[in-house]
DNA sequence: TTGTAGGCGTTATCAT
DNA sequence: ATGATAACGCCTACAA
């Protein structure tokens, strides 16, 4: 009775040799197209049906095999994303809470990460369209022509993240990064620093951080001021970080604030100001984004923007989840395209 | 009766629409068994015919649909690895690297987070097994009944990370626990220290850390030396860190050294005696477990264990790729299914 | 080196 | 409510 080969076939030559719905069904004295019904609508199926089925599935520890119902209904619970990296501070929450958001709906999340490289977004997009996935979900706007076609075609909702551009076809769920420049701007324009310059990421393929800069730009020119914008060469973010402290705040006539494109580089840069002994905020300012784990810890601690990182994860998922029908549609924000959030100015003792 | 029609037939009831392997052949003229050939090894095709299936992929945008080519051979590109946490400080390099290096190979990486939870590790091995994958990551050795049962019966390759047994079924790859906590320990009463306590995680389910602990009573009963243990109440790391700091630093005869299961344990402890003007470590050494981003900035700078989370990933895909043949044999760990790494101590100033 | 036949396990379609 | 049949797109086996 245990485990006396209850209907496998006996000389398989080719199959995974687990039990198929097939075997269920047979076990079960029912039609397989039953079974498939029983397992995804069960109400279509009377209760005298359904608990033989149920009772099969457990016998033979059925699980369905995706890989050929993706085939014959062509299209599957997959969802692929394709992000800058997994390991860095800034995405990790966005991961998080889009895999929680799926998983809790049944759908599997494929990972890819592009190190802001477009090939490797390309190839990644690529290889997860050939999974026929439900949903993708990609970084930013800037793509490849190549990637962006194959978005284009593909007949499944696209989400663009991490940004926001009222103009493009995808979902947007993100924000403006402009916006954030002007708001950094802002900010220390309100506190009364004048001369103030913006230093951009070493690492190539940021894009966004240069909406930023430009942001930046735009709010100095509205005061009536010079932009001054500082590009290091170092490549590791505590270095470059430092580099620009020192071309900017250790010159003759020392800027009075800095905004750094990310918290690594301000954290670099504050590191430097302590051991030259510059008071920093009185000195010279700085200004972060990102609010990365270390920001409130630094002395002084860091002032920088925080990025709704886990609010983007989760709602890229419920937008997807609602666009294929797995999650209903209420609430006013239900089912749109355009998904503008916000950044929180953290302001701490640095600026 | 034959359509001569070159790419999508006008009529199709079903399928996806995009260009298939049929669509290639009819267009280059071949037979589409060699178009399939083709593309996964070019040197058992003609240069000619080659040539003809390249300019007919080309045109037609051809990406192989990966789940038909999944149902025929029974076997996918794809690898499903279950973490506790994503956005965790741990774990996140070890995702990072395994992707990765699986990506460098063509193969695709499905993840799902368990939070410490049998029931969603469960959830997530068994939906990971309907997409047939090539091979399954979990972390650790503690599953439950169901779920080692899945492992043991699916025909692919299956790693534990994060842990070292022996004993075990399934590739290893990872470090002893109890072997940190007799190092932690051990570095402890070398320094001179004798009352010495282990702070355990709050949060449930954290295993490993319970054989640090053991680890750690371990050295002290080889001392001739009592162990202390502490079990935080409160839930946020460092609100627990810093209940722990209070119970065993600021009582009538304080310990003198506190081990933590975690960093973020260890830094709410430290800030906590900040705060109360305790000297650490000359009151109070402190060290805790994982070398987080934020242990080299604190003051004093944390003192700690840093486990390979880097190599952990990178091995775990290796020995998943040699096993499936897609990386050859060499070097003399190659194919090895016992893999035990080191931790390192990084000493700081903290103990 | 290239081609033919048939099956992989499920679901859509249509019929009862 | 239930079932028979035919795809879904590719790959294995075997043949030429």
């Amino acid at each position: 009775m245990a485990d006396e080969k209850p209907a496998a076939s006996t000389r398989k030559r080719r199959g995974s040799g687990r039990a198929t719905i097939h075997d269920v069904a047979r076990l079960a004295q029912v039609g397989s197209i039953t079974v498939s019904r029983y397992l995804k609508q069960p109400a279509q199926v009377s209760t005298e049906l359904g608990a033989r089925i149920a009772a099969a599935v457990a016998q033979l520890h059925y699980v369905p095999n995706l890989v050929a119902g993706g085939l014959a209904s062509t299209h599957s619970r997959i969802v692929g994303m394709v992000i800058p990296n997994i390991s860095g501070p800034i995405f990790a929450n966005t991961i998080q809470s889009f895999s929680d958001t799926l998983s809790a709906h049944g759908y599997q999340l494929l990972l890819a990460s592009s190190y802001f490289s477009q090939e490797q977004e390309e190839s990644a997009v690529r290889a997860f369209l050939g999974w026929s996935p439900a949903a993708l979900v990609v970084t930013g706007p800037f793509h490849s022509k190549a990637t962006e076609k194959m978005l284009a075609e593909a007949q499944i909702p696209v989400v663009e993240t991490w940004d926001y551009r009222p103009r493009r076809k995808a979902i947007q769920v993100g924000f403006s990064n402009v916006e954030v420049g002007l708001q950094q701007a802002r900010y220390l324009l309100d506190k009364g620093y004048r001369r103030i310059a913006f230093v951009q990421n070493s690492v190539a393929g940021d894009l966004s951080a240069l909406d930023r800069r430009d942001g930046y730009a735009q709010a100095m020119a509205q005061a009536g001021l010079k932009p001054w914008t500082f590009i290091p060469t170092e490549q590791a973010p505590f270095d470059a970080g430092r580099q620009a402290f020192e071309a900017l705040a250790l010159r003759k006539k020392p800027l009075e604030a800095i905004i750094f494109a990310n918290d690594n580089l301000a954290a670099g840069a504050l590191l430097a100001g302590q051991r030259a002994g510059i008071a920093m905020p009185d000195q010279c300012a700085l200004m972060g984004f990102g609010d990365y784990a270390i920001s409130p810890l630094l002395l002084p601690s860091l002032t920088t923007i925080r990025p709704p990182a886990r609010e983007i994860g989760e709602i890229a998922a419920l937008r997807i989840l609602e666009a294929l029908g797995a999650v209903p549609l209420d609430g006013k924000h239900a089912n749109a395209r355009l998904n503008r959030l916000t950044c929180e100015v953290i302001a701490r003792e640095s600026a």
